[in-house]
DNA sequence: TTTAATTATGCAATCGATTGCATTTTAGTT
DNA sequence: AACTAAAATGCAATCGATTGCATAATTAAA
């Protein structure tokens, strides 16, 4: 056995004296290849081991089967569950899955948008960055009509199928609860606006005072990129102001983390002296100490969901979509974080 | 502007009453082309909005740029940063990364290499499942002369660039540590041998043992797939020999946390009554309580050093390769559960 | 049986970029 | 100006599967 070429269609139809297109019709089975030759074609293309190539048909067909999915960041519990959702689905009917994470970096993002559109992949999945307001790099997807899903971090000047979780819901739900803790200054920590996941856990937030006829006052209410230094900065701005602060409400877990772990410092007792919420049920807020109180997210479900948007929109190209935006349901963690009179909940 | 179809090369040319190869070449900064007619097709391709076909030069070149990633889980925090490691090299080298989980499964994982094959990635880079044993889905590609690279999970009867960690000399020094401690009497929570890794670090495990002059019991060993639950129940199985020991080395965070957890109900101190390390240093080992001591894994670097073995190996398929295998050195990051006598780190 | 309808197979063009080889153009030398 | 070397461009085949349309083979109906 030396390096033999590979085996095409072609190679098959001449050995079995028939032509090139009733043999990639049986392989395809197409229903007019009769049952027969499909038996004696798939057989012989066994038996010289040929492998169809995949190149050549994308070529000529036009589609690659493939599903881009470009994240903030793939080494987070959320997005990675949201991938793994998208991979689920997707490869069970074929796809694969290209992914790329844009650090939250515009440029980045833009060049990965970019190299999707050339690669000609059948279909976007998107959770935009943390620095992106423009969004020519996802129209070039629409005007071609490449379907697009938004996942979490959706653009609300976009038409496209979106899956969010009902992030003013959640954040009312959080707040709510502090306040029926007795909590009534409330501090919250945030992230940039121009997200709009931000902006509603942010008005979830400003509801549920207004509710409770409590009053929030602008200097506490901070807004960041949500890291780890940042949850640290933010308390200090907020302790700096000498306030009497009895809860902070953190738009994700990872600042409630630092700041839990910065007040602990400062000899502040959580959640004795403030309550503290998270947001996104990272694994970690189950086993710190105090766990911290959060909002889960389904993450592998919103990807299944997405993908399957997704794939039943390539599969439709012709029709006239309605897009939907699913509102996935967040369910309220409560743990020590958030709890005066803290029960063992085991 | 109605739905044009797609400019191609042959469009430019014949707008410049030139020929394809030059416009191809002129794209491609081929050296052949002159200063002043690549600049001229460069602004006519861009005004055209010409957008290269990729397909179809995938085609002609049968190359894809495209590197399979093989991983058993994307939603673990080492996997993902490789992960980001791999595609922190790969896009800046033009490649695009299109990853599967196999989920620990063995026919996913040989699916998943058969569907890649078939795609024409130009390699793969592979950390095989748990319940892999057999290798001829992997051997595809090296018949093929197709480059692939292990990282962590390696497999030794086959012949490529690895990337691993040095986990004898990790587990070494996790049980020396535990020695130093004064533990005596120390258990060992495995994975399963058939991957090099978790053997490795038994080993290293019985070698510091050994080495100390301390006996290991085979009843104090226990295998499992290092999951939640297993951490559970191999600390009922140890404790159900009423042993008394002081020490438990779990080969992987996950399992040492259950393990904590499951010990502290049970109204056993850690690390007062007994000791506990981990492997790997997941995230939230930092912040439990007590926090876990572990032993770190470089990653992020781990997937970028694969990346550039395997796109070097690409970009040299002649050439006769030495084969590698990169040994990563691992941190031992002493925290909480290892220590009888707590400092204050801060 | 003959004809019509049905089913199965074949022909040949096509997708768009790449590339070995041939040819033309330009620059350099004498 | 003539000629050679070097640089730039063009020709045309090629990659392998797909598919609209034509044709052949088979079956059913008359």
């Amino acid at each position: 056995m030396t390096k033999q070429a590979e085996t095409t269609i072609h190679d098959i139809a001449k050995y079995l004296n028939i032509s090139a297109s009733t043999v990639s019709r049986a392989l395809n089975d197409n229903p007019l290849i009769s049952e027969a030759t499909r038996k004696k074609i798939r057989k012989v293309a066994n038996e010289m081991g040929y492998r169809p190539n995949t190149l050549a048909a994308n070529f000529r067909t036009k589609r690659t089967n493939t599903i881009g999915v470009i994240v903030p960041l793939i080494n987070r519990h959320f997005f990675s569950s949201v991938i793994s959702g998208i991979e689920d689905i997707a490869y069970s009917q074929g796809y694969t899955v290209s992914i790329s994470q844009s650090n939250d970096n515009f440029q980045k993002e833009t060049k990965i948008a970019k190299t999707m559109f050339n690669n000609r992949v059948d279909g976007v999945i998107v959770s935009i960055g943390m620095e992106t307001k423009s969004f020519e790099h996802l129209e070039l997807f629409l005007e071609r009509k490449i379907p697009l899903v938004f996942f979490d971090r959706a653009v609300d000047e976009i038409n496209a199928h979106k899956i969010v979780v009902d992030d003013f819901g959640g954040a009312y739900r959080v707040t709510k609860h502090l306040i029926e803790q007795g909590a009534k200054k409330i501090a919250h920590i945030g992230g940039p606006t121009n997200l709009k996941i931000y902006e509603d856990r942010k008005q979830g937030f400003l509801k549920a005072m207004k509710d409770a006829g409590l009053k929030t006052e602008k200097k506490l209410i901070i807004h960041n990129s949500l890291r780890h230094d940042d949850g640290v900065d933010a308390i200090r701005k907020l302790m700096s102001k000498n306030q009497k602060i009895d809860a902070i409400f953190c738009a994700n877990d990872t600042t409630a983390l630092s700041a839990i772990v910065y007040l602990k410092e400062l000899g502040i007792k959580i959640p004795e002296d403030i309550l503290v919420m998270g947001f996104s049920n990272e694994p970690f807020s189950k086993v710190t100490t105090p766990s911290i109180s959060t909002v889960k997210q389904p993450g592998f479900l919103m990807g299944q969901k997405a993908a399957e948007l997704l794939i039943h929109q390539i599969n439709n190209k012709k029709a006239d979509i309605k897009y939907q935006t699913l509102v996935m349901p967040t369910e309220l963690l409560i743990r020590e974080s958030s709890q005066k009179n803290v029960l063992n909940l085991h």
